[in-house]
DNA sequence: GAGTTTGAAACT
DNA sequence: CAGTTTCAAACTC
């Protein structure tokens, strides 16, 4: 890129004259460069080679946009009957040199480029003419500001306005759903938290529904122990949890192993109306929510706890094996298939 | 791929 | 200039 700036300002230091035709400085194109200002902003040179397919205006006007941005129609065109080739390179230097004598400026750049590109965010973009879109709002590719991805400006005669990189007089809308984005993302997170936060409190709901009647048939540990208290603060502030959900979820773990995590009401049989486990099988699973300290952790950390893990799938040292998965029988009389 | 919509370019 | 026509791209189905 600096060559060819260098080559520009070469080429635009030598020639005196007003305007004048130059050698092809890019493969495939002509170009032309007055003394006053440069035909072809650096803008252009980052834009890829345009192809036509032209049937009527023989790419020798600038409704072909080979012709247009001073490139030779190639390979890529489906014209018909072009004149823009480099075999006619004389013809088409004649056809531009009328054009530009008519209508001067006709080959610069429509994009300008404001402030300090040395300083990077200060550059800025803009259309020289503006857009005259009356239907278009400025919202689609018809429109000149949009294509280029610059906001309308004054300079432009569009009507209805909505383009979302700066209407004209108005918003630039993408920074407005750039906001609005952050803005709802926070709410979603907010929302999540609570979502922790009432998940547990379901936890503790359920496990005291669960311990009254184990307490009476094995006058055991009180119900309000562990299983009364609201979650505090400290409770559900977890990383993960998002992982916390009504359906079982795969989640990464520490060592970066996906694992399936099943659901919390799942795991528990919560909500498919089976007694609650009674005797020394509750004992355990309750003495095991207690060992661990259940309720001073987030669900899904303790979901991976090893005793938990057991409980579900079933474990070697782990007693009572499968308490808390239906599918394993581990000899308690209920679940799904128990009543 | 065919047909429609659109706004720049060309023309009067 | 303004109004109209021409044109190929952008878009829709
Ligand atoms: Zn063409
Ligand atoms: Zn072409
Ligand atoms: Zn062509
Ligand atoms: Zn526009
Ligand atoms: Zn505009
Ligand atoms: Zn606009």
């Amino acid at each position: 890129m600096d060559s060819v700036l260098s080559v520009t300002r070469v080429l635009k230091t030598q020639n005196s004259s007003c305007i004048s035709v130059l050698p092809i400085r890019q493969a495939g194109r002509w170009l032309r460069v007055s003394t006053t200002a440069p035909a072809i902003a650096m803008d252009d040179d980052e834009r890829p080679r345009p192809s036509c397919s032209c049937k009527q205006a023989r790419c020798i006007q600038r409704y072909c946009h080979c012709f247009g941005n001073q490139w030779y129609c190639s390979d890529a065109c489906r014209c018909e009957a072009c004149c823009n080739t480099e075999g006619r390179a004389a013809f088409v230097e004649e056809r531009a040199e009328i054009l530009l004598k008519n209508k001067p400026g006709a080959f610069q750049s429509k994009i300008a480029k404001d402030g300090d590109p040395s300083v990077p965010g200060k550059e800025q973009r803009r259309h020289v003419k503006g857009c005259t879109c009356r239907k278009s709002e400025c919202k689609k590719n018809y429109c000149e500001c949009f294509k280029n991805w610059v906001a309308c400006s004054e300079r432009c005669q569009c009507e209805g306005c909505a383009n979302i990189y700066g209407a004209k007089g108005g918003v630039c809308t993408r920074d407005v759903l750039r906001l609005s984005f952050v803005y709802l993302f926070s709410l979603l997170v907010s929302g999540l938290l609570l979502l922790v936060w009432f998940d547990l409190g379901c936890l503790v709901a359920e496990t005291d529904a669960i311990l009254p009647h184990a307490n009476r048939d094995s006058g055991g540990t009180s119900s309000n122990d562990g299983g009364s208290g609201t979650p505090d603060g400290s409770n559900g502030t977890s990383d993960e949890t998002a992982d916390i959900t009504d359906e079982g979820s795969v989640s990464p773990t520490e060592a970066g192993v996906t694992e399936t995590v099943p659901a919390f009401g799942e795991a528990f049989n919560i909500g498919q109306n089976v007694h609650a486990p009674g005797g020394s099988d509750l004992d355990a699973f309750f003495k095991t929510l207690q060992d661990h300290d259940y309720f001073s952790q987030s669900f899904h950390t303790f979901m991976h706890q090893g005793s938990v893990q057991d409980l579900w799938h079933g474990s070697a040292n782990s007693t009572p094996q499968g308490l808390l998965n239906p599918n394993i029988d581990n000899g308690r009389k209920d679940g799904p298939n128990g009543n």
